[in-house]
DNA sequence: CAGGATCCCGCGGGATACTG
DNA sequence: CAGTATCCCGCGGGATCCTG
């Protein structure tokens, strides 16, 4: 395999979007408010610079968040995926 | 950092369970059906056997997924997740 | 503060072959 | 069919040091 293919699946997409161990986490925090890189890394307990810096590229790259004067914030399409958090969080809670 | 500990957000123990490439894609193939191993190898064009094997045996551990005379299902655990899913198909379908 | 550059390890996961 | 066993590669991601 190996074709990130015309993913027919939307479910597919995200879940490869997602399928990390940060992403998820850095988009609650910034559901909360913007914040700026240090303020991120202390939210984020135990990420290193590296990974943050990575998955901000990423998100930024999906336009998921934006970048204005060093302080990154979620693009309109990166608020939608409150729902997705707040299913997650449900889950968690209940289970 | 490395503990995995008494994570006190919900939503990061969440995010571990699902932070993977293939987790959520087959909970989505289980959410339809009930499925055998091979039913689920085939619907899942590119999983490897040995992929399948590993992730059925976590979602077991987990208590998601529960297997029968070879056939895997949701645990009500597990169907709890369609909302994580529809969430995430909603995005994807949007975005 | 905001990252970029390096180094490096371990895990995710594919390919293939084999067994009950 | 339903996996298990091996082998192996690449990426995720931590640690550390460096710069504007």
């Amino acid at each position: 395999m190996n074709e990130k293919p015309h993913l027919s699946c939307p479910l597919a997409k995200v879940a490869l979007l997602l399928s990390d161990t940060w992403t998820m986490r850095i988009i609650h925090t910034l559901l909360h408010e913007s914040q700026r890189f240090c303020e991120l890394e202390r939210s984020l307990v135990g990420i290193s610079t590296r990974t943050l810096t990575l998955k901000l590229q990423k998100l930024i790259e999906e336009e998921v968040v934006v970048k204005n004067d060093s302080v990154y914030e979620l693009t309109s399409k990166g608020k939608k995926l409150k729902g997705v958090l707040s299913a997650m969080e449900k889950f968690g809670a209940s289970a």
